[in-house]
DNA sequence: CGGATGGTTGATGCGTTTCAACAGAGGTGG
DNA sequence: CCACCTCTGTTGAAACGCATCAACCATCCG
């Protein structure tokens, strides 16, 4: 299913498809010539953005709201390869193809950008490519920390793990709260588990009195020293 | 531990450190002009070529043998994020330090590029640039398979993945063998499973006539076709 | 030949999955 | 506005797959 499908899906649910102008510049942002070439999109949450397979023409930037980036097995068995919060870039590969799928985690809006355009500034521009040959090297990271993970962690030590994550995105300090704007599939699915096993390894770590959780999609972290040493050696 | 530790490492047993130039051309190798600024180094089995933490000043080609790119935890547990064998590059990345650890997993061989001069050479031609990002891409996208394969596969479907992965590098057809140039302890680290279990699976894979081995570091695959459909869903 | 190293196979235990029941939040319609 | 339904999350009990522990075997090398 090619670009065709692609561009029904966004259709569906994308309204204002304008040039990216209004969002606030972001400090040293190599990407900032990017503004120019990019058009919005809105998905609605458990949405496909794109396909495993797809025609793979355009790279994205998410606004609002949540991505996550998944594999399916041909038996229904599922694994998400990373989460994109507003402001991370996606599918910035140069692959004819996607070879994940994209979906909108809640109601999301994203810039999407032509890749020939995005190819276009880098061979122009150093700035632009530098800032895409960085994000690389972050999502590669990324990536091999979470092959650590998935390898060699117990649950609890990667549901911990994925805390602290999402604590380091939001700068949190000890007695912050933190968005989980995915549900508990979904951190099942990235951490290599089942639900009830994510499920268990919260209300573990509540027990512990070292998070609360006022409701589902939120999470206080009361002593991320103690969840640190949880990731690297059980207790 | 910076660099004195390292280049004392290499030191040891490091005799030929000169110009790369007896390599023959590798056909369309966009990197060709590193030929100009590669010194080779040599490793014995087990050595390590750099820390996880060590100045990362430099990036690295196999030339023979293979290196595996590791982290341990704490407790001694060990994941391997991948293994690369002869033309692959490593640790192409721009942090100031290596946040994985290299080793030599047989003798070994590799050319070194400093790093400031690879990045010379990506600002003045275009084709290294491309051929670095490229490469970049290729390691993002195996680490996300491997993502899945750790997250989501079984311990068979892992082996038999395993297996496949070396198959394609070998360009391999039904009946031929394949090198494991690791032990199967790295194979157990690098699919998150214990050596038992590898061992386990491969002679179950031996059972159903789907491979023998010859010796502990070869085998011959005698249907691809079969193996795939383990990794696709258990039989 | 003898010890060391790496690999294989068997028996048992544990952590996670699976299956099942239930609880809470959110949305819809009477 | 409340009853009802659905969807998601939580908790418990049982089963299973992989890890652990242990013994044994093969190969290499001094």
């Amino acid at each position: 299913m090619p670009t065709a499908t692609v561009l029904a899906n966004r259709a569906s649910t994308a309204w204002a498809i304008n040039t990216e102008s209004h969002v606030q510049a972001e400090a040293t942002d190599g990407f900032a010539p990017l503004r120019q070439i990019g058009t919005v999109a809105s998905f609605a949450r458990n949405e496909t953005i794109f396909n495993e397979g797809d025609a793979a023409e355009f790279s994205y930037k998410v606004v609002t709201g949540a991505v996550r980036l998944c594999k399916m097995l041909p038996d229904g068995r599922r694994q998400i390869a990373n989460f994109f919060l507003p402001g991370d870039f996606f599918a910035l590969g140069e692959d004819s193809e996607y070879s994940f799928t994209a979906e909108a985690v809640g109601d999301t809006t994203v810039v999407c950008y032509a890749r020939k355009r995005i190819q276009g500034l880098c061979d122009e521009l150093p700035g632009v490519r530098k800032e895409l040959v960085s994000r690389l090297y972050r999502d590669l990271s990324a990536a091999q920390n979470h092959l650590v993970m998935l390898g060699r962690q117990t649950a609890k030590e990667r549901v911990a793990s994925f805390l602290l994550l999402l604590a380091k995105r939001h700068s949190a300090t000890d007695g912050a709260m933190i968005d989980l704007p995915m549900g508990r599939q979904d951190i099942a699915d990235y951490l290599g588990l089942t639900i009830e096993t994510v499920c268990r390894a919260l209300s573990d770590l509540k027990h512990c009195k070292l998070i609360t959780t006022p409701n589902t999609h939120q999470a206080v972290l009361h002593d991320i020293e103690a969840l640190h040493d949880i990731c690297e050696s059980e207790l």
